[in-house]
DNA sequence: ATGAAAGCGCTAACAC
DNA sequence: GTGTTAGCGCTTTCAT
């Protein structure tokens, strides 16, 4: 009786509904077109509702066909909150990051896509707190994972460890500061080593190195490969070589001369490892300007494998970051966690060397 | 009566669900914790609830400082299930695209970001279908607006009328082969006329350019400048000094060599209009290394003014897209379009001449 | 100023 | 095989 009453209550608000809701097809529209009830549409169109729902193959046809032309979109949000997964992955990126970056993430959305996962981004700078808000932020919408590449900073250490405990999972590309996480790292030591071992197979004797701080990963990274780099060659360590500056993080026309200057002029160096295609371009031009050949009187190495870099002149010796497995790892990482979350994932991908000209 | 059972119902079972529940918070947690309604909270945290909802500021404080203790996060899905807007934009980006799109992307995101709203992508290439699932889908997630990078292709004419008529609402950057939809676009043809225009007054007498095709709206703006430019500067087409050719969309030091061989050495071309930077650097190296002199026998210019173009040697004179200014202007038109969507916007930006030693 | 009740569109458990 | 019922977490209208 209640439930009588109840049910017409709710048909005649539901044709309420639709009379002023011009908007979507719902799942119930199809319903009744089909003369069916809602779980067999669920049913037929996502296969949901239990093992003990059952419709005939001739239902779930026309079910299907009905569906299909009155062109019903299920509502995400309605499935959400019904306890489904969201499909959404999140990336958290630095908004300073170098434009190559976003070469990996493309190709994360692609990986992304074919699995039928959408892809939300959001970029910050050096801020913590603005970190955990885009996280929780992602977690409002449901997002069921995020790959970070915004977490290296000197500032971010174990307070990040409140960011870890924290859903969705989180997989950090680069190592951070942080025990016990998952994250998935490019070894920026092992392609300075390359660089290294390169440059002292072509006869060069004093090897420059100029970097950012010592502070931040990637840079301690660099740093570490390089003295690796010459231990294995049994070449010393010659601390005039090596030259931090913190300003050097942007690269600009008067940090390359200012470079030039110490290592080349004052230094005699022979060879100059940069930390990016960028500054590597740069440097050869000014070299050239100067009147220095390169590589015949100083080579010049780069890193990130740019577009440009191939048609430099010289072509640009550079490492490259394999970012299409770096993507393809992220993505079969990120799900595996979301799927099983008590796994822990430490992988490290290995760049390689791409022998050029300036070199 | 009835109602009274319900209420008891409802209470039994959300008890079980917070203790099976056990990852997020719920209004209800904090209006109990507070011992008052679960409007009352909406009202203090959201200010939702209508005009006729009015708490106390002493009630407001208190639920207030519950919710921050109890790290409250509403949840979107059900946000957005009761009518509320999900504050999520999306983009269509072709995933050939070149990278310095993904600049323009970046900003897009900071402004999004500033005004509350999230930033959902989807890459595809060349599908109209596709393009189509990938709108659906986003409406699926109740995304507002989509800003699409994705429908410049010779195939893509008024079958896009089929996309215009679906919400969510579309901004396209790039005019499309469409009628009567919002669009905003760089003047590219202007950029070109402002190239010719630069050209002609460094003296140069035979200037040539190259396309990919005469199909796509990017290419047709290209042609459509130069040949505007030679007019308002009195000079008269040579159609030798034309290359359309399919293949060179994808830049190569190959295409850059044939370019060269038609252009310059058949050609005689004093100065050479590149589609883009990374040719534009191509074409030099490739001059160069031929014992052309850049700029004395040959100028070459560029187009998207990205980062290696300052510091090319000799650095290149190209055209800024000035991305920042559309992702301001792209932000706030799908906005306004978003608000009142009654609106058809066509907007215009102008592109920047930035001179450099390769003219 | 607060409470009660219904509903957004979908899923799941259970009864028939 | 199909129907019934309750519930996800939130908002809103109406009543008090």
């Amino acid at each position: 009786m209640i439930s009588r009453e109840i049910k017409n209550l709710e048909t005649e608000k539901m044709y309420k509904a639709k009379d002023t809701n011009n908007t979507s097809i719902r799942l119930a529209d199809i319903a009744r077109k089909a003369n069916v009830s809602r779980i067999a549409v669920s049913k037929a169109l996502l296969n949901t509702g239990g093992n003990n729902v059952r419709i005939s193959d001739a239902t779930r046809e026309k079910i299907l066909k009905i569906a299909e032309s009155m062109n019903y979109k299920p509502n995400m949000a309605a499935r959400m909150l019904a306890g489904k997964k969201s499909n959404i992955i999140g990336a958290l990126i630095d908004s300073h990051a170098p434009l190559c970056l976003y070469e990996c993430l493309r190709m994360i959305e692609r990986k992304l896509a074919e699995k039928g996962y959408r892809f939300m981004i959001a970029q910050q700078h050096n801020d913590l707190g603005g970190l955990m808000e885009y996280i929780d932020d992602f977690s409002r919408y449901g997002v069921e994972g995020i790959i970070s590449f915004a977490h290296d900073y000197p500032e971010f250490n174990e307070q990040l460890a409140k960011v870890l405990r924290s859903k969705p999972d989180i997989l950090y590309i680069g190592k951070p500061k942080l025990k016990n996480c998952n994250y998935l790292e490019v070894d920026v030591s092992a392609g300075i080593r390359k660089i290294v071992d390169h440059l002292v197979r072509k006869g060069r004797k004093r090897i420059g190195i100029f970097l950012a701080d010592k502070t931040t990963r990637t840079m301690q990274l660099r740093y570490q490969g390089y003295l690796e780099g010459l231990k294995t060659n049994g070449v010393s360590l010659d601390e005039n070589l090596v030259v931090f500056n913190n300003k050097f993080r942007h690269p600009s026309m008067e940090n390359a001369s200012e470079i030039i200057n110490i290592l080349v002029k004052q230094e005699k160096a022979d060879a100059i490892i940069s930390m990016n295609d960028n500054y590597a371009a740069m440097i050869i031009n000014q070299l050239k300007k100067s009147g220095y050949d390169v590589p015949g009187d100083v080579a010049v190495t780069g890193f990130d494998n740019m577009d440009f870099s191939e048609f430099n002149s010289p072509s640009i010796t550079t490492i490259n970051h394999c970012y299409d497995a770096l993507a393809e790892k992220a993505v079969n990482i990120l799900l595996e966690i979301i799927m099983d979350n008590k796994i822990t994932v430490n992988e490290v991908i290995k760049p390689e060397l791409i022998e050029r000209e300036s070199t």
